[in-house]
DNA sequence: AAATTAAACTTGTATATACAAGAAAAAATA
DNA sequence: TATTTTTTCTTGTATATACAAGTTTAATTT
């Protein structure tokens, strides 16, 4: 089970570095070595390592000042979903509980879908899961997804609860996430979420829809998402 | 009034793109013209014009797609005010108008501010502002603003209701935002906020905590944002 | 000793080029 | 005609290099 050999050796520095600076190696305020003294670790030139540098950058591990360095910015916390592209920094996977309240099922698209639909994606039919997450017990976030059925098989055997969603669907399907967008409302708690998040209905709830597009053509995901904001927050970078 | 001269090509290249996107000239699922035809077109080459690109996918203006090119997404609706690199996309600037509680004035840091501050920073002191950005006529987002009073003269005069705030900071004073970070919640309208937004005490708002770092070492600007996401919505792309 | 200048770093922008790999169109084949 | 193969065009990854410009350190000058 090693990792493919393929990978692009940008990927790799990325890897590397995000690591170092999750693992505490590299600490807030720290400068990375110089691009020059990366490039000799790596064998490698600086647009390559330009490019590592470019994506941590975008996934908030490091700003670069001109003329000084890569200093490593803070370390995540909250509920960091939306830095998709970044790992799920999160609260702390040790306190991160997922339940799966409806396993992966195929379904056909609700009719009152919210999202647009070519027709390749309404003859291909979609993948359906629903997942509570708890953070240190406390039911926080409830999410609905929906996977767009194509190249998929055996996808539903996957336990998403161990694996990350994402992790599972490029480990075993090669697909990546590529670009998504998302919208955010602060709404009054129904009465089937308020049972979900254990709250009082009416309780003001962050509420998400999120359509993401893949490296695949016509594979769309769509997520919508109920987030009880009592206790965390979400977070992100930009 | 012209541009500056010294503008880097790829810069050039994102706003001319952008502004094509945005007038309709490319539409949602347009091919832009492939790498090679840009090289030619602006006498360049790949390199320069896929940090462009790189720059524009990130903004959520296209998304690209190996061996087939660069496609246009969506148009922005929304108020896209996550976004910050990529101007005010927002919900159209003709039904957006902002109003000016409190103009800019030079204040002590708040005892109680909710974010860590550097020494150089407590003694430069800061900015302050506070805005109320109405869409079709709906007070509809409460911003508090406040801004590290380095190497800003004159700051304090310029009109921020009819610039926005970001453009200011860049053509008169060459400040640019980097990186950033932002905490949102769902929150119930204190009697305050709830007066701000002509809206009833208890409805859930959109709460937003962000700092961002400049390209100036110590500038960090902190906003704090309440928004009635009754009639709108907060967008994003990533 | 203090202020200025110069040098040695750093990242930012850019050119020129090469080959790999995915997608679509054209050509060849069954 | 329908299928397969080839070609062409696209973006993805990478090397090698050059100079500009911001920051810090060292050397020089006052």
């Amino acid at each position: 089970m090693a990792k493919e050999p393929n990978t692009p050796l940008y990927k790799v520095l990325i890897a590397d570095l995000k690591r170092q600076i999750d693992d505490g190696y590299y600490k807030k305020g720290d400068l990375l070595p110089s691009e020059n003294e990366l490039c000799k670790s790596y064998g490698t030139t600086r647009p390559t390592v330009r490019q590592a540098l470019g994506e941590l950058t975008q996934m908030g591990y490091i700003i670069r000042q001109h003329g000084k360095g890569s200093i490593v910015s803070e370390p995540k916390n909250g509920l960091g979903i939306l830095s998709l592209k970044g790992s799920t920094a999160g609260v702390g996977k040790k306190n991160l509980r997922t339940e799966i309240l409806v396993k992966t099922k195929r379904i056909g698209w609700p009719v009152d879908f919210p999202y647009e639909l070519t027709d390749t994606q309404r003859e291909a039919g979609c993948l359906y899961l629903a997942r509570l997450r708890h953070v240190n017990g406390l039911p926080t976030l409830y999410e609905e997804t929906y996977i767009t059925d194509i190249d998929l098989p055996r996808f539903t055997m996957h336990n998403l609860a161990k694996h990350s969603l994402f992790e599972t669907l490029k480990k075993n399907h090669h697909v990546e996430i590529k670009e998504g967008e998302q919208k955010i409302w602060a709404v009054a708690a129904s009465k089937r979420i308020a049972d979900l998040l254990s709250i009082r209905p009416g309780k003001p709830i962050l509420h998400m829809k999120r359509s993401m597009q893949t490296n695949k053509a016509n594979l769309l995901m769509y997520s919508f998402l109920y987030c009880n904001t009592e206790e965390y927050f979400i977070q992100d970078y930009f």
